[in-house]
Order: C-alpha cells, then sequence, then structure tokens
DNA sequence: GTGAAAGCGCTAACAT
DNA sequence: ATGTTAGCGCTTTCAC
C-alpha cells in the first residue's frame, strides 16, 4: 500500500461531529473563550474521537506571533553555547515555547539566519555567540520581535538587549584571590579579541592588579578555545620569567592550561603554578582538576533571559542584564 | 513613541507597487514558476524596496508541510544528546532547514511533545535519547511525517526508523583489546538497564569474552552518567577480589572511574588498571585520560541522519540504519 | 506568461 | 452562548 499524506482533521471535521459549529471548536480550545461547559465537552470528545489537535501554523498566520522562540547560534565551537541551549530549551519547553534554531557556519554574521527566523514570525531572537547588523536588529524591533544578545553585549542598539555575566568583577576576583594566596607574577590567557566578554574578564583581571600597584605580566591569547590555550600556555611557561599563576578567561582554557603545566612541565598544580578559570564548567570540578573559577552559572544565565523572553509581548526588554557570579576557590590556586 | 508591531509588507503591497498580480508576485519567488525574467525582476525590485520576504507561516498552511524537523530531547543530562543536537543543527542549517526542538521533563515520554511538533506540521519528528508510543508513532506515519530515533534503536514498529552505532561490535572490540594486552579480571560498568545501547554493548563484550572461555566478571550499572559511575567504580574496587581492567559503557563513566581509581585508590591508570571507554568525546583524548574507547562519532550518526532526514518527503525510511565505529587505543590500556 | 479566484485551517469581529 | 462572515498571506488551479 503506497503511504500518502492523509488529510488531517480539521476544525469542521470536529464540528460537524459534535453538531456545532466550526468557530465552537475554535472556541472549546481557547481558554478564556466564552463557550457553554455542555458544548465544550461535546467538541472535545468529536475532537478526540477524531484524533483533532488545533493546527497552530493557521493559529500562528492569524496572529502573526507564532510561540516561537528563535535562536541563532554564531558559533557552536565555544562550549557554554551548547549548555545555554540546552537549558534554554529546557525551560522554554516548560512554558510551553518552542525553539528553532539555526546555527551559523564560520563566525559571519547572523543576519541571514535571523531573516530566515523572522519569516517565521519567531516571538523573539536570541543571539548565542553570534552578531547582528544594527539595521536588521532595528527591523526585528519594528517587527515586534525583540532580540536579546546572549552573553555577548552588543553596542547599544535600539531593540537589542543583552544578557551576559559580571566579567569585570569575575576577573578582580579571582585577581584579589590569586594575590590573597601569595601569588606574585601572574600572567593572562586572554579570550577571543573581539569579544567584550574576553576583553572585561581580562580588563577586570589587570585592574584589580594594577590597584594594588602590580605591573603589567605576561599575556597571551587563547580565543577562548581549547587548542589556542594549550599553545598559550606551552608559551607562556616557556618564557625565562615562569609566572606563578595563570588567569584563563574561561574554565576550558584554564583545564587546557593545566594539561600542559603538569605533563610538558612537570609542575604541580597548585603549589607550583596556580591557574584559574572562568565559568565553573563541569569538569572543573572534577578531581583530575580541581579549578578555581568565577562560577558564571549558564543556568542563571538562561533563568534570566527566559524571563525576559516570556514577558507579555510588547514590553521593551531591559538593554543589559548583568548577573552576578560567585568566586569558587578549589585546590588549583591554594600552595598548603 | 509606543512601539507597536508593524505590518509587514505583504505579496499585496509588492504587487501593487511593481505593478502585477499578487500571483505573479508568488510565482517570483517560487524557483521553477513559470513568469517572465523581466516581471520577475520587477516584483523582486519591488520587494527589496519594500523589504518583502514570503511568510513562512503561510506557506507552510497551504503546503501541509512547514520544513521544520521537531527534535525532541528525551534526557538532556546524557552528554551525548547536546553534541548531536549540535551538529544536527549545523548540518540542517546549511541546507536552508529548521531545527524546532523540544526538551522533555524526566524521563517521561515523548508522547506530548511530539504531538505538539505534529501541530506545527513538522516534516519529521527525531528522537535525541526518547521515547515514543507506538500509537502515536502509527499516526506519525499516517500524517506522512517519519520518526527518526537517534541511538536509540526501537522496537520495529512501523513508521520509525532507528540510526545507531554498532554497539555490539564495539563491546567486542573493547574485550579482544583488553585479553590482548593481557588484562584478565575484567569488570563492567554498564549503562541504563532500559537502552539498548547499553545492553549491546555489554553483550558484544561478554560475548566476546565468553568465546575466549572467560567467565562472568564483576558488574556494576553507572546508568550511563558520571554520579552512577563514580559509586560503581568505588563499588567495584573495593571488593575483594579486584578486577585489572574494567569496561564502561560509555566514555563520561569511564572519566569517572579513572578518577575514582586514581584519586581513591592511588592506582596507575592503563599499568595497576586499564580503564575502557565507549564513544570517544573529547576529553577522552585529554591527556589528563588519554582513554582507550571505541569512537562512534556523533558527526557520522548525525551525517546518516540528516541524509535521512533530507529524503524525498513520501520516501520510506530505512528501518535500521547501523553506523560502524573504530577502536581507538591509548594509554588507559596499555601496560608497557 | 499572467490575472482572477479559490482556498489552506484557523481566529475574531459581528450578529443573534 | 452560538452561528455567520471575513479575513491572516500565501500557493495553485483555471482561464485567457
Amino acid at each position: 500500500m503506497m503511504s500518502r499524506r492523509q488529510p488531517l482533521p480539521s476544525a469542521h471535521d470536529v464540528a460537524r461531529l459534535a453538531g456545532v459549529s466550526q468557530a465552537a471548536v475554535s472556541r472549546a480550545f481557547t481558554p478564556g473563550a466564552s463557550i457553554a461547559n455542555d458544548t465544550r465537552e461535546r467538541v472535545l470528545e468529536a475532537a478526540q474521537a477524531l484524533g483533532y489537535r488545533p493546527n497552530l501554523i493557521a493559529r500562528s498566520l492569524i496572529k502573526g506571533r507564532s510561540g516561537i522562540v528563535g535562536v541563532v547560534i554564531g558559533d557552536p565551537r565555544y562550549p557554554f553555547v551548547m549548555a545555554a541551549l540546552n537549558a534554554l530549551c529546557t525551560r522554554l519547553s516548560q512554558a510551553g515555547r518552542h525553539v528553532l534554531v539555526h546555527t551559523a557556519e564560520g563566525d559571519g554574521t547572523a543576519d541571514v539566519h535571523v531573516e530566515e527566523l523572522l519569516r517565521y514570525r519567531a516571538d523573539a531572537i536570541l543571539l548565542i555567540a553570534a552578531h547582528i547588523s544594527p539595521a536588521l536588529a532595528a527591523r526585528c524591533h519594528r517587527e515586534g520581535a525583540p532580540v536579546l544578545s546572549f552573553s555577548r553585549p552588543l553596542r547599544p542598539t535600539r531593540g537589542i538587549a543583552s544578557i551576559c555575566g559580571d566579567n569585570r568583577k569575575g576577573g578582580a576576583a579571582i585577581a584579589e584571590h590569586l594575590l590573597a594566596q601569595g601569588y606574585r607574577r601572574l600572567a593572562v590567557i586572554a579570550g577571543a579579541a573581539d569579544t567584550t566578554t574576553g576583553h572585561d574578564r581580562e580588563a577586570g583581571f589587570l585592574e584589580h592588579l594594577a590597584a594594588r600597584g602590580l605591573g603589567p605580566c605576561t599575556r597571551a591569547t587563547g580565543d577562548f578555545r581549547r587548542e589556542g590555550a594549550l599553545a598559550a600556555a606551552r608559551s607562556i611557561l616557556s618564557a625565562p620569567d615562569r609566572p606563578d599563576a595563570i588567569f584563563c578567561a574561561n574554565d576550558d582554557m584554564a583545564l587546557a592550561a593545566i594539561e600542559v603545566a603538569r605533563y610538558d612541565f612537570g609542575l604541580a598544580i597548585g603549589r607550583d603554578l596556580g591557574v584559574a578559570g572562568f565559568d565553573d564548567v563541569e569538569q572543573a570540578s572534577w578531581r583530575a582538576f580541581d579549578l578555581t573559577t568565577y562560577a558564571l552559572s549558564v543556568d542563571r544565565l538562561i533563568e534570566q533571559t527566559v524571563e525576559i523572553l516570556l514577558d507579555e509581548p510588547g514590553t521593551e526588554p531591559p538593554a543589559l542584564t548583568i548577573v552576578e557570579g560567585a568566586l569558587k576557590v578549589r585546590g588549583s590556586t591554594r600552595r598548603d
């Protein structure tokens, strides 16, 4: 038997079976609608019998909003990205909303993907590690779809809301902790140069150092990624004036730095070399690493994000939401 | 100025501006449509001027298919899940398709989520670490939406296609390797009891052992998760007859086992205790672990999946696709 | 090749 | 409270 798409039961079919008008069927499925209990039950019964459920595409067409949140993932290689997407999907599913995902290739702009999402009448656009042109952001705003930028604050543009962690403060907290533990020759493995996240973490760290009268220290860039950090750590640890502690702009780089220090240079982490990260990813707490870090839980960030996403349509989202983290001291920065 | 959703330009608006009928506008945006080059250009120009792009919701309503692949994530805590979603989004975005994600809470059935996805007229449903009732699967099939089960073969049900790795063979390969390296007292940390994946990996391993005349060995279950494996490893290594090698049904458990063996029991991984995993996740190659494993790349699995997903609508997908992996020998199972 | 007209399945006035 | 009617924005006959 040739399998062919079977026409689904429509509200009409249900109406006929229940002996009511098609509008009544619609009302039976609309929460606050004015319909007699009796009628609703008859409709629901008929619907049940036919396996009917209102077509959300048709509903979206009328309402001009789809109940869908469009997500553009700029660069999936950043490790926090998938964790964020996971948390987001979980929370939004609980709220009965769907997530339409587009992944951009390379580091290009998200514009083409955002446009596509707009064509599905996404209620909101969330950018994760992605950039959007101001022009398109303005257009989204005009079309009533708020644009949120996750963990990548954008130049304050009308209609874009940014949610990010307190990177500056975290950098400073790490610096203070390292100094308190007696580390003095501090190095930095920085994140990607073009991200405010990377910039702010480093800036917070350096500012705190400067405030304590400490000069500049060794620096290399790791681009937020493992491979970059492996190279950076090798370079830093090979230098004549070897540092006694390294601050990495995220945990993934810190884990890589630990690996290099331990296996290539035979250093005892904590005692010979302090290593601190940023984010508190899962592996940070594993005993193989036991990494001191500034915990900026993706869950907390997503929680904030979802709150904004679920705001009444038309609500102007706050331009910048900053989520505070907390220093998590572990063995990688203790000398005793 | 009160921000209000601005009505988007419709095909009508474009038609008026271009001095053609609304149908012509539709044709201008339909690849194979019969329209004069001249007309098309005039339409596209007008569209450009107005910022018009065809509304995909309206198109979906007519066509009965949305260009959307619905994904239900059963349990996001399995670590391969997000890797799979990532690869899937990347590949489908390249193909110009979208991914609508729903995450189930707990280990419940995916049925309610699948139903929701159906209401959006998803072209296909992909289950990742999720279960569906046969009745609903049948309904999806009737409605023309193929159901694919990723890495979780389901009892052959009409309309469900499974894509999974060669778990049995992988288990056997690990067993063979461990024996070849001279390990003799072998233990297993098994995966979740209700998954064929877990079952098959263990079965392949045990069958190979049996074929070599080796009896049963210590066994504990880790439920595929880190916490479970920590406990399982402690229990196994505390037993009077301590094994000299442990096979774990996935890498995440193997990493946990290494941690316990190394830090709680002071064992040298490889020499004192062989540890092997399954999957070849990223951390397996990190030097802190250097884990021998059966590499079953999520990318390869997703590649197969996407191929099926992009088949002509109406094509009956193969009931079972098995993707072969390869043994990856590393330091965690070498005695020299 | 092009326009007119008929819907896709639903919601939202508007009557009653 | 319920039925009737008019669309939402598009694709697709069907004439010409």
